[in-house]
DNA sequence: CACGATCGTTCCGTATCGTGGAACGATTCT
DNA sequence: AGAATCGTTCCACGATACGGAACGATCGTG
């Protein structure tokens, strides 16, 4: 065990009763003063407690509240999104799915099928770096410069032949990305697999996953080709976009 | 700042977007697998994460819910209380209320009013300390000794000339509710304000707040006494903590 | 089934990090 | 004004957290 942890929880179960400074923790938890103000410093910084009015006396933060809040909001999300992946599976023709970005990779939260007799497999609960597959690309074209560089300073893997790890290839698709709303990607995952996805914005305009379609290349993305496709896929995370702004 | 807690909280916020294993947590912030087992153990010790299904992966846990949630719990328990306080308002002839503790304050959620026409003022959205009022005896008659007298080593507020501060008197009284099962206390809150007030307890018996009934001291408790009027509000009290508990 | 890859768990030597007493200015109370 | 208490910061030091390695368990593939 790692007694510092155990402190500063001792500390946040202290403060999820009442808010209180410095002293009154050292109290209540039985810890030198020295020690909890340092613990209470670094749970201020990762905003696990905050300051009552910018005083001396410190509260549950909203940070914490949001480590509970969002796990909730990604059941959410799965529950909000499916109707629309419904909708894009008819149009499309084939399987639909939607991912959330964490870290540098992309999880895959949930898959409609295709209508179609010859399914592709369930990706739902997996987890795939970013520049493997247009989820991760269209999440990584709305990325600031520097996290999109950091990310490529590390060595890329490929899943496949195809996939593509060149530096200069890859910001060169994040800027198309951005510019037509969509990515195509063939065969890099999977060999036999194509995917089109578009990237769903949260209500302050930051990119929260994306919505993709998926088949296999042999059929897909087919007659009507991936500007098509990218067209019919942005429409749906758009409107899903939408959908979630507006609640 | 503490480097562990710090650590701790990247694995929770990674965590917070979707359960993961030891060893996808560990490439998501970027330590080693047996750090991150090391930290996952402290704080599956804490409650702050928890196993999916007894696996190997892990999510959010409830014990970091519950740091965040005490507000949504009592929201519910306004909805519960409700009929509860109606039944005793009709019964008492007095408007009848519910307070919940947090920390050294006890803080009244709900009010409902008297039949009569002289109402007393609505106290729903007050703080007030424990030693004030009769609901926060109840629930202090209930802390283990060593929390009471770190309360009592405070200096204690009198809101009129009629508060009871002096520790021995307290802790008598204190003694007197557990053995009656209810407290009564006439002007010490407000002057011309009486009220008596019986414990409520959650499902692990531990005190979890306190129904109260209340009016103008000129007619309150009137011919029931306190006895009459506390063995009535006890009786609700007792209602609901068992509704409470089989739910 | 065998084998390789990956996982989760545990151990242990070590050095880094967290510790807590003390100092001190700020604030509160009498 | 003076005492008490608070919150903040420092620093020597040793306790604690660290991370590489080992290993059994599990999974995937041929």
């Amino acid at each position: 065990m790692v007694q510092s942890v155990e402190r500063a929880f001792a500390i946040l179960r202290a403060l999820s009763v009442a808010p209180a400074g410095v002293s009154e923790i050292a109290e209540l938890v039985g810890l030198p003063k020295s020690t909890v103000a340092r613990l209470l410093a670094t749970l201020e910084g990762v905003d696990a407690v905050d300051r009552v009015e910018e005083g001396s006396r410190y509260q549950i933060g909203d940070g914490l509240v949001e480590l509970t809040g969002s796990t909730d909001a990604s059941a959410s999300m799965v529950v909000a999104v499916r109707p629309h992946l419904l909708q894009l599976a008819a149009r499309s023709g084939e399987a639909a799915g939607f991912g959330v970005p964490q870290g540098y990779t992309m999880h895959y939260l949930v898959q409609v099928e295709s209508p179609q007799p010859v399914q592709v497999r369930d990706y739902s609960g997996l987890a795939v770096p970013m520049h493997i597959g247009p989820s991760g690309l269209c999440v990584m074209a709305h990325w600031p410069l520097e996290d999109v560089q950091r990310y490529l300073s590390r060595p890329l893997e490929a899943y496949t032949s195809a996939t593509v790890v060149d530096s200069t290839a890859i910001l060169d698709r994040l800027a198309e990305i951005r510019r037509v709303g969509y990515a195509a990607v063939d065969e890099e995952f999977a060999e036999g697999l194509s995917s089109v996805a578009a990237p769903v914005f949260d209500s302050n305009g930051h990119v929260a996953g994306a919505i993709h379609v998926h088949g296999p290349t042999y059929r897909f993305p087919g007659k009507k080709g991936p500007a098509d496709i990218g067209r019919i896929v942005a429409d749906a995370a758009g409107r899903f976009s939408s959908r979630r702004a507006a609640s």
